[in-house]
RNA sequence: GGCCAAGUAGCUCAGUUGGUAGAGCAGAGGACUGAAAAUCCUUGUGUCGGCGGUUCGAUUCCGUCCUUGGCCA
């Protein structure tokens, strides 16, 4: 029987030594990556995403980087379809995939699947956002109640993304998303496992995350977004400026907050997101400790 | 040295006409199906600066001391 071709993942929440791993293991193992990261995907976003350098990009070969406009909305759905294109490709050059990353739900798509829900649909999200401007959210939430109350109940009253989401799919379709949602197992063309990177010490963490913000601000990160903002036409609800640290610094370019309030909100943004990297972690018990990845791939490799 | 103001949750502050106190932020836990580095849910006992006094009872009133800021010397 042939052995079903196989692809790592290395999860872990943001400055926990991901990346500094997954170079490491590359140069014991004919490794490439594939980011699992909602931020690096935009070309321009580099300081504040800590993306790879030049330097190791071209040592260790990396995939789904730099792959969209800033002005783009990359989504859960594209993921999925870039990543299997990634690890196949991977795999057709006789190397090993190793999936690096902290955007769970992203990495959860990739595993479980992803329903086959239609795509964002603008103009309804633009009809939506101007009802909810003029009704408020419980409104819509109410709404949403009354033609589709299985959601409804799954959505909190104030939870604006998933009620104009749960709507959206409902005018697109005239098919409710709970029914949409079947959570139907999907199968992916090769085997995957999973381990995750999750520091023993929050408070290490913590330090680590004020010294690589503290590094990102004295490399340039606003004088980037900057930039960015001359190059693009760009507007703070897109998903790369709503991004930890380019949030904030915009809000310092336009004068609403001062360089102390930019570094006190990014660092709390960035805790934030690492809390909600390790729930994730917490509730996928299926993934090995990260110490345990070298011996797995040199089982793979021998 | 004198006068004034302020000292309350990790931070910024509110409040109690005397019955031992509450918001925002931070922090913690959780949810998560095409925006996910997003969006949302839950979670607030702290010698109310110290010591005395008045009072049945003081964080609240009085005295005094300490700290910080301002003004005057």
């Amino acid at each position: 029987m042939t052995r079903r071709p196989v692809a790592f993942a290395l999860l872990g929440p943001t400055a926990s030594g991901k990346s500094a791993l997954a170079l490491a293991l590359a140069a014991e193992f004919p490794l490439e990556i594939v980011s699992v990261d909602s931020a690096q995907v935009y070309r321009g976003l580099d300081i504040g995403t800590a993306k790879p350098s030049a330097g190791e990009r071209a040592r260790v070969a990396h995939h789904l980087i730099d792959i969209a406009e800033p002005t783009e909305r990359y989504s859960a759905g594209r993921f999925r379809a870039d990543a299997i294109a990634a690890v196949q490709a991977i795999l057709a050059r006789g190397r090993i995939p190793l999936l690096v990353g902290g955007t769970m739900l992203y990495y959860r798509a990739l595993v479980a699947g992803l329903d086959a829900l239609p795509a964002a649909h603008p103009a309804i999200r633009a009809a939506i956002e101007a009802e909810a401007r003029a009704r408020g959210w419980p409104a819509l939430h109410a709404e949403l109640a009354r033609e589709d109350p299985a959601a409804a109940a799954r959505i909190a009253p104030r939870d604006a993304q998933r009620i104009q989401r749960a709507l959206e799919v409902l005018r697109a379709t005239g098919t409710p998303i709970s029914r949409l949602q079947r959570g139907e197992a999907s199968r992916l063309p090769f085997a995957l496992r999973g381990f995750a990177l999750a520091p023993p010490d929050r408070a290490e963490l913590h330090r680590r995350i004020a010294a690589r913000l503290d590094a990102m601000l004295a490399a340039g990160l606003v004088e980037e977004l900057r930039e960015l903002r001359r190059r693009y036409r760009l507007d703070p609800s897109l998903p790369s400026m709503r991004t930890v640290g380019y949030r904030q610094a915009w809000r310092y370019l336009e004068g609403e907050i001062d360089a102390a309030q930019l570094r006190e909100q990014a660092l709390a943004a960035t805790r934030q997101l690492a809390k909600r990297q390790l729930t994730w972690l917490r509730a996928m018990p299926e993934l090995a400790p990260a110490t345990e990845l070298r011996a797995a791939l040199s089982r793979a490799t021998g």
